[in-house]
DNA sequence: GCGAAAATACCACTATTTAAGTATTGAAAA
DNA sequence: TTTTCAATACTTAAATAGTGGTATTTTCGC
């Protein structure tokens, strides 16, 4: 049914004129093939059933779900699935998180087509991807600690203009304790105070509006 | 050498692959074309002097200058140029500020091909355009007051993690001066403190990281 | 089970921010 | 030209945030 040697993509972007743009791009590659498309991150899972594609071009921001989530819920039920992900400019945060749930890709939409095509064949071919431009920016955060679960729910409060007397009655916690997680999320970003945190935070995509 | 009533677009955008998409979609009605293409707010003006497009879409988020300053520069030499402002999603402040530059219509990214089209028709026929999701984001902000430029200067200074000792050292004023500005922005964006400021100016635009 | 990391809590102290006023100056707008 | 707005400066007092300790409990990986 299929030809051989056909690379069968599938992409998830909520946003029409680039999955025109990228179908374009696809099928004017005589060694590549579109084979479905969602706009939806609740509806991907369905399409790759159907389509059962090669590789996956997924976009982070997507309406209802994360991208993320999106992958995880299709590498769950295949495993071997190869999913490159596709996104504007992201914080550090989120493409280590979409590396470590198993992309085989991380990729700008400001890159040229002949980058994205090349990708796509090294990614079919087993291999994983990480452009320099990203893997520079991983490596600036590389030996910082990361926030914990707790401390990114502080810090959120904090974002939202909350007094650390508030935020320990809304997790509640004493405002003593809010005062030590705001200290160590401050350590840990290297901010001086807790309005940089949160613009720091924000920019790394650790919290969103 | 043109057809007559022919439609000719001119997109300056720096994602190639938003510009295939968007030159598939022109190319593909019988009254368009796509006539220039730029990926730097830099090359717009001389594109256009080429090109003399009847409708030019912009991003807003370029690599080197802004979408907005470089559509001033276009209307600047061209008065009756029409420019549609195209992007992912700014705040209030920048759809504000482009359309009051001189834009013609201001769309989301997001928005299904045909009504692209259909607003460039609009806009060609001499109307502005204005999806409701946009305005009605631009209504609720409508009777809030505006930060003046140096409330701004200061707000940038706070996101940093400034003291206000250390803004108005910075800016050749007072502390007692930097608090009123303060006092200000935090009054005029609704904030309960400096932190929420920062955060609710990141999200509408006023200041950016 | 052990050790490390995370979350919790309290104390005491200092630094900084925020509130709520008044007031002067220059520039822009009506 | 009057009026308004923006920026400037000052005071006082209270509220809040940030620093540096110590210490207990839980959870997680090895």
């Amino acid at each position: 049914m299929t030809e051989p040697n056909i690379i069968r993509i599938f992409s998830v972007d909520d946003h029409p004129l680039m999955h025109e743009g990228i179908a374009a791009l696809i099928n004017n590659q005589p060694d590549m093939e579109m084979v479905a498309e969602a706009f939806k991150g609740s509806d991907a899972l369905a399409q790759f059933r159907l389509s059962q594609p090669d590789v996956t071009l997924m976009d982070l921001r997507l309406p209802d779900i994360s991208g993320i989530d999106a992958m995880i819920s299709i590498l769950n039920e295949f495993p071997d699935a190869r999913v490159i992900m596709l996104t504007m400019f992201e914080g550090d945060v989120e493409i280590r998180r979409a590396l470590k749930s198993g992309a085989c890709g991380y990729l700008l939409k400001t890159m040229p087509p002949k980058e994205l095509v090349a990708v796509i064949r090294r990614v079919h071919a087993g291999k994983k991807h990480i452009p320099t431009e990203i893997a520079q920016n991983l490596a600036e955060h590389l030996g910082e600690e990361t926030l914990t679960a707790r401390e990114i729910e502080v810090l959120k409060c904090v974002a939202e203009g909350n007094r650390n007397r508030d935020i320990g009655e809304k997790l509640f916690i004493s405002e003593e304790t809010v005062k030590v997680h705001v200290k160590h999320i401050m350590d840990k970003l290297y901010a001086s105070d807790r309005t940089q945190a949160v613009a720091i935070a924000l920019r790394r995509g650790i919290i969103q509006l």
